[in-house]
DNA sequence: AAAAAAT
């Protein structure tokens, strides 16, 4: 089977021979003649399976006839991410290299203005995120009547995100008479409801799972102290006993915090690492991305907006810095080594307190994984003692436990409590390796302030600090998360009796106003 | 124990 006998244009069927391909994959094979013809598509696929050519090329034969009109696109692909979003844009911009298409890709966190013109000038393919689509609808600067072809992406993990109610908006705002193509990589009930309501008759396509297609990627459990600075200086070690094998390796933390922490780490140490998570600026984003692609960084700490559906081709490492608390989470991230039938290697860092997550991720995937050097038995307790777990009073609230965590970190601590860790105590507070130098630990700590005023702020106060996070370039430094008042974990922290980051010591009037 | 997404 070749791509030539998939009934595309002779206009895509050169670019994809440009590019490379002669041999459609599985999910393609399946799925191009029947889109061609009309119908709907339920493609069951993970990513790396080819999945997006598998619509983006139907797409482009199909395009050929007719001509969009101002404000009304013809086609509209919804992605979970930005980042995912402006991948899908590419393979637009490389199979379309034939056609004269408008492409208009609407995703947050940069500005309207271009996005506006080129909706205006009419797109032939709209590829956005759901917020920024419905906020350019609502604008008035978008009519969906007239799209002919709509793709959901990842629908399992915009259900993950809690995207399905707007989905549902979108999909009720295009003619029932479009094509749709579904993809999704499981299908939970609330996924299998959707495409009974929004798919008519579809052919469904379905290929192996992830699970187990990873024999390719070699993989390893690795012991560590539970301390953030053990678990740094077990990665280190890491990095440099696979130095010589490694090409380039993305480094997953379960938290933003824990990336830019670990970021600056890294950097102090020399290693050649960017970041990359979802509270940093947009245009760092991209950046950080880019260059990582470019081979410019050879490091990229990440969290998991980074662990699905990005394609580095040639990622020769993972390490999760953090064991994942979702099983699926591990199966993606180490997925971005070993593509397109290459050899890779992933590293888990497991601490004492990750064995039921590991146990989760080896039921997941059918096997157990080998431990690298002797598994968690064998750990050797860092500095001032075992774990941290039962030592905290019952009343303490758990989340202001990690700040102390940081504290710790920077080789500070809360007076009031050093009583109750003499263990610790005994160990010297200044002999951290990697202990940030004061200025660092001053502007965290405004950051942090901030945070706290963001966080007693009325929901109809404007807030200026992101349009000046927009317009302000990206530092290679600056990754901390940008605090932002609106985002549903603030209001969780704000359900909560407990301001963070106060302990016993927050003023009365501050927790009036937090509950508000 | 989280992350992702509109402002």
């Amino acid at each position: 089977m070749t791509f030539s006998d998939l009934g595309l244009s002779p206009k895509v069927l050169s670019a994809v021979t440009d590019a490379g391909y002669t041999q459609p994959t599985p999910i393609q094979a399946g799925a191009i003649p029947h889109a061609l013809l009309g119908k709907d598509i339920l493609g069951i696929a993970q990513t790396g399976t080819g999945k997006t050519a598998s619509f983006v090329l139907p797409m482009l034969t199909r395009l050929e006839k007719g001509r969009a009109r101002a404000r009304m696109p013809r086609t509209l692909i919804l992605e979970p991410t930005r980042e995912l979003a402006a991948q899908v844009e590419e393979n637009f911009i490389r199979y379309g290299k034939n056609h004269k298409l408008n492409i208009a890709l609407l995703i947050g966190g940069v500005s309207f203005d271009e996005q506006d013109k080129k909706l205006e000038r009419g797109a032939d393919v709209l590829i956005a995120t759901p917020g920024r689509l419905l906020d350019h609808r609502e604008r008035g600067k978008l009519l969906l009547n007239g799209v002919e072809i709509l793709v959901i992406d990842e629908a399992d993990r915009m259900l993950d995100m809690g995207f399905i109610p707007d989905i549902e908006r979108i999909c009720e705002m295009i003619p029932f008479t479009r094509q749709t193509l579904f993809f999704s990589a499981t299908m939970p009930p609330e996924i299998t409801k959707l495409t009974e309501k929004f798919l008519h008759a579809p052919v469904r396509v379905e290929v192996s799972k992830a699970a187990s297609a990873a024999t390719n990627i070699i993989q390893r459990l690795v012991k560590s102290g539970s301390k953030p600075w053990d678990k740094r200086e077990t990665l280190r070690n890491l990095m440099k006993a696979e130095d010589a094998e490694l090409k380039n390796a993305i480094i997953f933390c379960n938290r933003k915090v824990e990336v830019s922490e670990l970021f600056r780490s890294l950097l102090k140490y020399d290693f050649d690492a960017g970041a990359l998570h979802g509270d940093m600026d947009q245009r760092a984003r991209m950046q950080m991305l880019a260059n990582f692609r470019d081979g410019k960084l050879r490091y990229l700490v990440a969290s998991d907006v980074a662990a699905r559906g990005l394609d580095i081709p040639d990622v020769s490492h993972v390490f999760n810095y953090d064991v994942p608390i979702h099983a699926e989470d591990y199966v993606h991230r180490i997925g971005r080594t070993g593509r397109a039938g290459r050899s890779g290697k992933s590293f888990t860092i497991a601490t004492k307190s990750d064995t039921k997550y590991i146990d989760a991720i080896e039921r997941l995937i059918g096997n157990k994984i080998e431990w690298h050097d002797g598994d968690l038995s064998t750990v050797v307790a860092s500095e001032g003692g075992e774990d941290d777990a039962p030592r905290r009073g019952k009343g303490a609230p758990r989340r202001a436990g990690r700040k102390d965590d940081d504290r710790k970190d920077r080789g500070e601590r809360k007076p009031r409590e050093r009583h109750a860790r003499h263990s610790e105590d005994a160990a010297p507070a200044t002999v951290r390796e990697d202990q940030p130098v004061v200025a660092e630990v001053e502007v965290a700590d405004i950051g942090e302030r901030r945070a706290r005023k963001d966080a007693i702020r009325s929901e109809n106060t404007e807030r200026k600090s992101s349009d000046r996070n927009e317009q302000r370039a990206p530092e290679r430094g600056d990754t901390r998360p940008q605090r932002d008042s609106n985002r549903p974990a603030r209001h969780r922290q704000e359900d909560n009796d407990t301001t963070v980051g106060f302990g016993d010591d927050m003023p009365a009037f501050m927790r009036i106003v937090a509950k508000v």
